[in-house]
DNA sequence: TGACCATTTTTACGCTGTAAGACAAGCTGT
DNA sequence: ACAGCTTGTCTTACAGCGTAAAAATGGTCA
């Protein structure tokens, strides 16, 4: 094992959450993850902010609107690989839905991703405005497509359907399936793009 | 001072989480607030996990649709009733956006709005489809509005907007301002709801 | 009186984030 | 070679957390 750094730290908090939850994810089970003691770590990090941070900031800096034709197009795929780098880290989904951003480099990755906006001939301000409402409705389609899992974990009766009957039905029809998820994200996005023209 | 309930135990974590954010949301702080010790709260509710989604509950449960006349009306409607409210409790948001809905008072909550929405003529699975990208995106949005109050808190530095030319343009013409919220909320569930018909 | 009961408190355990300081190893300048 | 500084790690400690288990309290009824 190499030296340590604060990018290996976060690749361990990263990889820790993926396996086994933000809950799970505590300076001490970090270190040990790393073959070191709580305390090293703040050598790298100021607090387990940061590091929460951190998990953000690898999230965000990884997908980027790449303006090439129709703005709906790009944007749209913009949104599909948000999502999907997202869905593919399922446990931070709640920290980027939560926390701000907040370090320089996922700043710097913003700031990218709006000048290339810009580049395309919209103001700064349509620029954020538009990053702002993808991710934010990706963020919020997400977070409820993550929910179910993390509640069916915890005990077993997934709903008292008894009493419930429009929640039955809807759940027979394929409410909460991958594809109702799928075909839902795609309808909104693509109302919601059409609407911004 | 009445005698203690679960309702009683919402309300004071309900206020105490407004007040003091939810951090501050502890069993020992929250039964100091009732006068009594943390070990008496788990006679009315079975564990902290309870209390959280019983905050959510009060949320869900405090808005519903009321269809009549035109959808995209209504659930216009709807929408900023929502909004509303979870600005109004803006420490129980990421609550609402996190924990899927869980208590009985909650569900039902839920299926007394999609039974609404069924009256009106809709599938059980439309209705419920319908209901989740409106919440869904309602909640993604409020996310997003709540985050920087949260973040200038935490210390001085409002954002180095140095390096950041995009960014400081688009804040100094008004990007994350209550009316630049309110008016990108506006359009886009007008969008979203109109290409959802 | 004594037994039952609902409610509350006490005590305790293992876990958390992190402040403060001790410690070891390597590099530098003399 | 020696001293001293830097870099990195560990030790110890503290206050707070959620909550299991058991004990204490007080009221109501037989």
């Amino acid at each position: 094992m190499g030296r340590l750094s604060r990018a290996r730290v976060l690749d361990a908090a990263l990889a820790l959450a993926d396996r086994d939850g933000i809950a799970k994810l505590s300076m001490r089970r970090l270190g040990a993850e790393l073959g070191v003691e709580a305390m090293t770590l703040y050598y790298y990090v100021p607090n387990k902010d940061a590091v929460l941070d951190g998990l953000v900031e690898r999230i965000v800096a990884s997908v980027a609107p790449r303006p090439s034709g129709p703005r709906a197009v790009w944007m749209g795929e913009f949104a599909h690989a948000f999502r999907a780098e997202l869905l593919r880290h399922p446990a931070v989904v709640p920290l980027v839905a939560t926390r701000p951003v907040a370090t320089p480099e996922a700043l710097a990755a913003v700031e990218r991703a709006a000048a290339a906006l810009v580049a395309e001939g919209l103001a700064p301000l349509r620029a954020f405005q538009l990053l702002n409402a993808v991710t934010t409705f990706v963020i919020g389609h997400t977070l409820a497509e993550l929910d179910p899992e993390g509640a069916r974990s915890r005990h077993e009766p997934p709903v008292a359907t008894a009493e419930l009957p429009c929640l039955a039905q809807a759940l027979a029809a394929g409410l909460g399936t991958r594809a109702d998820h799928d075909e839902r994200f795609e309808a909104a996005i693509k109302a919601l793009l059409a609407g911004i023209e």
